[in-house]
RNA sequence: GGGCUUUUAGCUCAGCUGGUUAGAGCGCGCCUCUGAUAAGGGCGAGGUCUCAGGUUCGAGUCCUGAAAGGCCCA
């Protein structure tokens, strides 16, 4: 016996039966161990951090990153999943100086360091449980008692490592990096806090004129919102695929006479200068390139010629838009990272006037000491006087401020160090041209503009919780080394503890023995972007090169990741930059980047709108199956998701509903036969295959064919969504049309063959759907098989994925049954556009258009639609007539603009006659406008309509006609239907067990004579052992159902009992 | 402001290299069937394929531009 099957769809408890089944018997350990040796499939999992909650995204990665393993698994892959977790950076450090009370860096030296980053180090594990829990719940199989953690010393070691294979590549440097800076916090901003921090406000802009060197009357026009980096200005930018105009006016900026000369854009020149500007020259911004011209003011003078340097000339960069301003852009590179990159690239003198607490320095003689943006009046009033000023104007635009202290932020050079991306640039692009990414755009569009564009990394962080930089200086001398493990570290160094801890304020305690001078070397304070730790998973996770060798090098590149879209310049760019820097190869093959989740109205979820779906929620109210199937295929996954409520319980219902209710009727109806698959193991099955279970068979062996190949190439979508059409046949149309071979008694042939080819199906589909819906799957398995079949795995998640026998494929019969199914469709329209159900026998139903069904095809249409003959015929006279339309496809290229004309007239010929030309001749002759056309078959369409006496449906080529004519036989055998039909209700409405058998009483009267006639075939049908008749007033015994029908307009009495 | 992406029925989505009347499921209305089913079947209503130009005999599909949503960056 097979366990009863509750057919309700709360799936929640049996869900959670299951996890304790795989709990208790270790089913995802065994399911590693038994692939060892097998080649390996690598998976790399991207660490969250615990410093948050889970959100409905992550069960959608989560879906996702645990379906692919699970069928490279199954189709006989070694496929290793180390969870791991992302514990370093700010978020953390913010999280902490909250709870804490502190404000600023100045507050967590004075809590102290050591407390601080004890702190932070509980603070990460915060939410560890939840996410535990959510990826338990959602059947995420991952080894998570072995995590990989960020802030190990192991973990640390390996990034050491890597850190010092770059400094020996001489890819380190250190180097300026402008960035968001609040100067009364006196810190750099990352771009998340800078995020919080932008408003809108309304700012003063300031054109200004440039006295070139040559010729005093010639100006550069420029324009900028921040006068207070103009003391610091060294260059001035165009585009020099622009054009640019010298264009004059006759009056000097404060009204007096004078003829001055501009450069400026030629697409900006009216908007700034208006019509009275005089054009008197035009040339590209490249012909500009290196004209020199005069400081706009003097404060600059002393500091460019201490350095050496040539400033205050024409350069030129794409990044120069007209869109606003001047299409001259004034360059200072100390205050932004545009103009820093230029500075960089031109060798131009480092100007920078304002100190770190945000006001001028002492060379800004006029306004030492005010607060930059406080000067920025005074400077504008000095321009004014110098006639350096052509206007001003308001403009409106968002502006950081500091999150903490709403201090306006400004872009600030600090000295930084860097990892030279630029010089892999071209590297980074081969390689990312290996990476198979879902969808392909984003290997070419996002993440390869990102690379083509790539800055240097910006790597240090002046702050605590982080990996520390393991850079040494000397005091003594320049020297600089970079400590590539914890051997080198204790060699180095006179002072290193034994057990030493590699975070701060621990590791900048230690010092080394400089191996120039002997002098006393110190860390450098900074720590790393914690991006840099997430890019080292894969070889800082097995604590590479220092423990497991081989399991990293069999493991390196990942087969696959998937993570979300955001993840672009995350993730996906640190694990490519890392990966390149180190081993100058991807760290991955393939990729699936997906879309975001969002509420059900499409808008992102989050906590201040209050549509945020909590996953635990919808997970414990119908289940993680359901939750995955939704994701699979709803859309595809690089598509941003909705997600809610009612989708998932309308994907679960069609799927899950349909699957669960066809192995429910299995296994009631294998029950109540004591049906067991064991017990027919030499049962010689294909010798007693119908049609219906050789077409289920190929269908279900077409379906693993098309599942294998989609998976194989990461669309989960195609392939969820063909095992939901398959399940939709195999309970709509398998089953419903072998139902009764499920009915009566006995044990034959016929029987056993339909229970067998339905296991089968309903084990095989357990299988194939094992990676997208794992509870589901088991529930199915372990009931069917575990413990029924010897030898058979525990669990289906140890089984092998199935695969294709082509023995039982066979493309022309799915074809031929898709078409049958056509015709039944057909002809149910025709049914019910004539009034006539079902049940009322016909005689015969006529095709055109389709190809002659076989014997047992055509039988299988003739029992669904009750009619006696099904007839194929494409001429029959009686039935058709002809309509033509053009073949656009051939004769648009005949015709050309005849065709409109043409159209009409094809669409007006006469049916049956040019029929019969076109089938004499073999063409038809079209004269439009005077040209003749030669049209064949091909060039037309040829559509046959339909005809009288005969309901008909379908349209153009496929059609069928119902002959609707009722003889007095089919009108009693109509009868005869209808009565059985409420024989079995009123067995139904009684309760009676499906196996009972009944006494069957007849009231006589209208009717009662047709029953007695056909009284064995009723009592078969209705499994009646005796048909009785009675007369009105007799007494029935008790507990007899009587009730009265109307069957075809007699009305007639029936009553039934259980004797 | 830039890059990438999405926009097809009330909702969720298909729609291949341009081709004839743009489809499915859900929901809705009417009808129907039911001895596994919370199901099944038929019909119907519901679409300026986001908009505007262009290429073409012909555009949901190709090109240009715009709008709206999303993500990343500034």
């Amino acid at each position: 016996m097979y366990e009863k099957v509750d057919n309700s769809l709360h799936f929640v408890p049996r869900e959670e039966k299951i996890l304790q089944f795989w709990k208790d018997n270790r089913i995802f350990e065994k399911s590693i161990e038994i692939r060892e040796g097998a080649p390996i499939f690598s998976f790399y999992e991207g660490p969250p951090t615990a410093n948050g909650e889970p959100h409905a995204g992550h069960v959608l990665t989560r879906a996702i990153k645990d379906l692919v393993p699970r069928y490279r698994s199954m189709k006989g892959y070694y496929v290793p999943r180390k969870a791991g977790w992302d514990t370093h950076g700010l978020p953390v450090e913010l999280e902490v100086e909250r709870r804490l009370g502190l404000d600023g860096k100045e507050q967590i030296e004075a809590y102290g360091v050591d407390k601080f980053i004890e702190e932070c180090k509980k603070s990460v594990w915060k939410y560890k449980r939840e996410w535990e829990e959510m990826s338990e719940r959602v059947g995420f199989w991952a080894d998570m008692d072995n995590p990989y953690i960020t802030y190990e010393n192991s973990y640390i070691e390996s990034v050491w490592w890597s850190l010092k294979q770059i400094w020996d590549k001489n890819l380190m440097y250190k180097g300026h990096k402008v960035v968001p800076y609040c100067p009364r916090c006196g810190t750099s901003l990352s771009s998340h806090e800078v995020a919080q921090g932008y408003r809108n406000i309304t700012e003063r802009s300031v054109y200004v004129r440039f006295r070139t060197l040559e010729d005093p009357d010639t100006y550069f026009a420029a324009w900028t919102t921040t006068p207070w980096t103009l003391p610091s200005n060294v260059a001035l930018c165009v585009n020099k695929d622009e054009y640019y105009v010298l264009c004059e006016l006759d009056h000097e900026p404060d009204g007096s006479e004078g003829t001055p000369r501009y450069w400026i854009a030629e697409e900006l020149c009216a908007e700034v200068f208006g019509e009275e500007a005089r054009v008197l020259e035009r040339c590209t911004g490249a012909d500009l390139l290196g004209i020199q011209y005069q400081p706009i003011y003097p404060y600059a003078e002393a500091t460019v010629a201490e350095q050496g340097k040539i400033g205050f000339y024409i350069i030129a960069d794409p990044f120069v838009t007209l869109t606003d301003g001047t299409g001259i852009v004034h360059i200072a590179p100390a205050f932004g990272e545009d103009d820093a990159r230029l500075g960089r690239a031109y060798d131009l003198p480092h100007v920078q006037f304002v100190a770190e607490d945000g006001t001028m320095t002492k060379e800004v003689t006029d306004f030492a000491g005010v607060f930059c943006k406080d000067a920025d009046d005074g400077l504008v009033e000095r321009l004014r006087r110098e006639n350096s000023l052509l206007f001003e104007k308001d403009v409106e635009h968002t502006y950081p401020f500091c999150w903490r202290c709403a201090t306006p932020l400004i872009y600030y050079a600090r000295s930084n160090w860097f990892i030279e991306m630029t010089a892999l640039r071209d590297r980074l692009l081969e390689t990312n041209a290996e990476i198979n990414w879902i969808p392909s755009h984003i290997g070419t569009g996002r993440f390869g503009h990102f690379l083509e564009n790539v800055i240097d990394w910006c790597l240090s962080r002046e702050r605590y919780w982080g990996t520390p930089l393991p850079i040494w200086e000397c005091s003594s001398c320049t020297k600089r080394h970079m400590i590539g493990s914890i051997a080198e570290l204790k060699e180095m160094s006179p002072d290193c503890p034994k057990d030493i801890e590699l975070h701060k304020p621990m590791i900048d305690a230690v010092h080394l023995t400089c191996p120039d001078c002997g002098g006393l070397m110190t860390r450098v304070p900074e720590v790393i972007d914690c991006w840099y730790d997430s890019g080292s998973m894969p070889f800082a996770q097995y604590h590479y090169p220092f423990e497991n060798r081989e399991i990293f090098e069999e493991r390196f590149p990942a087969d696959f990741i998937s993570e979300a879209i955001d993840q672009t310049r995350g993730w996906f760019y640190n694990l490519h930059a890392v990966s390149n820097c180190i081993f100058d190869a991807p760290s991955f093959k393939s990729c699936i980047v997906l879309g975001h989740v969002l509420d059900k109205n499409g808008i992102k979820m989050s906590k201040h709108i209050g549509n945020v779906v909590d996953p635990k929620e919808i997970l414990s109210k119908e289940g993680a199956d359901a939750v995955r199937w939704m994701f699979y295929v709803g859309s595809n996954p690089w598509l941003s998701a909705r997600f809610s409520e009612d989708l998932i319980r309308e994907t679960k219902r069609r799927f899950m509903g349909t699957f669960w209710n066809t192995y429910a009727f299995f296994v009631l109806y294998a029950n109540i036969d004591g049906f067991q698959k064991e017990d027919y193991e030499d049962f010689p099955l294909k010798d007693h295959v119908t049609l219906m279970d050789r077409w289920i068979m190929s269908r279900l062996h077409s379906l693993i064919r098309f599942v294998d190949e989609k998976l194989s190439v990461l669309d989960i979508t195609s392939a969820a969504r063909a095992i939901e059409s398959f399940t939709d046949e195999l309970s709509n149309w398998y089953v419903r049309r072998s139902r009764d071979r499920f009915w009566g008694g006995g044990m034959q042939d016929d029987k056993i063959t339909a229970y067998l080819v339905l296991y089968d199906v309903l084990v095989t589909m357990a299988r194939l759907i094992a990676p997208f819906t794992p509870f589901m799957a088991d529930m199915v398995y372990l009931n069917l098989v575990a413990g029924h079949i010897e030898g058979a795995p525990e669990s289906v998640h140890l089984c092998d994925f199935p695969e294709v026998d082509d023995a039982w494929t066979d493309p022309e019969l799915e074809k031929a049954m898709e078409d049958a199914r056509e015709i039944v469709t057909l002809g149910r329209a025709a049914r019910n556009r004539a009034q006539i159900k079902i049940r009322q026998p016909l005689s015969e139903l006529i095709a055109t258009g389709f190809e002659p069904l076989s014997d047992a095809l055509s039988e299988c249409v003739t029992d669904e639609l009750n009619i006696q003959t099904l007839t194929f015929s494409d001429d029959d006279d009686r039935l058709v007539d002809y309509e033509f339309k053009p073949q656009l496809r051939t004769l648009g290229r005949l015709m050309g603009r005849d065709l409109p004309k043409a159209r009409a007239l094809i669409e007006a010929l006469p049916g049956k006659a040019t029929m019969n030309e076109l089938r004499k001749n073999g063409y038809i002759e079209l004269d439009v406008d005077g040209t003749v056309y030669q049209l064949k078959e091909g060039d037309l369409i040829i559509t046959e309509v339909s005809a009288k006496g005969y309901a008909v449906e379908g349209e153009n080529v496929k059609k069928v006609a119902l002959d609707t004519r009722l003889t007095e036989d089919l009108v009693e055998r109509g009868i005869l239907r209808e009565i059985v039909s409420k024989i079995q209700t009123m067995r139904r409405s009684s309760h009676f067990e499906v196996t009972d058998r009944i006494r069957l009483y007849v009231m006589r009267g209208e009717g009662a004579e047709l029953v007695e006639r056909h009284a064995d075939e009723i009592a078969g049908e209705v499994l009646a052992s005796e048909v009785l008749f009675f007369d009105k007033g007799d007494t029935l015994p008790r507990g007899t159902n009587q009730q009265t029908w109307d069957i075809n307009g007699n009305d007639m009495t029936f009553a039934v009992l259980v004797p």
